[in-house]
DNA sequence: TTGCTCCTCACGTCACGTGAGGTGGC
DNA sequence: TTGCTCCTCACGTCACGTGAGGTGGC
């Protein structure tokens, strides 16, 4: 059952790019100037075809709403992706705080059943 | 020494456009732009002239270096402001928690001299 | 009055999406 | 062979900076 692992892993590269672009709604040749640009990384089969990920196709889904629906240039795109990667970064830091805080909170009352 | 409140307060409207303006190498056509789509907000003197504060004029820096040094547009750059001051508000609430974290586990030890 | 301010309109440049045109390997 | 892929080059459109042109109030 390899498939399921294939189904199931969104970094596993198997979109071709036309297809890939039609899950998007975009032209196969702008996914071809995103990877120029560096605002995305398809793997490449041994033949150099390019292979897009489901963790690619919701990342130009994601540049896709910058560019058409806020109007933000490429060079926007780069910097606010960078950004929202640190935000969620330091979302996770803040919710291990947060966990940090309640467990200390904790000792002063009997422990609970789940910790 | 009312002058001095002036030089201080970072949010004292204080500098006509052409002093704004030649403060960060931008045409005031510039400015009067980026207010039309609503990226800055310099106050207004009654009879309607436009006075910018020392915060108004770090903010036109930010948004110049977005523009002249990473090619961002305009829609990019509001975008980016606001993530901006997200993940400063963010870095305090982190920084809020940390010193809780740390308040609890000095608990445990003798209560510091400057707690 | 002079020099600023206000405003709107218009032009030039550049980014970027889109297409054409030609190639090569599953 | 067909239909995909690869690539580069070029055009059209739009955003945006810059300037012109004309106004009004310290």
């Amino acid at each position: 059952m390899a498939e399921h692992i294939f189904e199931h892993d969104e970094h596993e590269p198997c979109y071709v790019i036309s297809i890939a672009a039609r899950m998007v709604g975009m032209h196969a040749q702008t996914l071809r100037q995103y990877e120029r640009i560096g605002l995305i990384e398809p793997k490449r089969t041994r033949g150099n075809i390019r292979l897009y990920s489901r963790a690619d196709v919701a990342r130009l889904r994601q540049v896709q709403r910058l560019v058409s629906d806020l109007g933000v240039n490429l060079a926007g795109v780069e910097v606010i992706l960078r950004m929202s990667e640190r935000i969620q970064r330091m979302e996770q830091e803040m919710e291990a705080l947060r966990r940090e805080v309640q467990r200390h909170r904790d000792r002063r009352l009997p422990a609970p059943l789940d910790g």
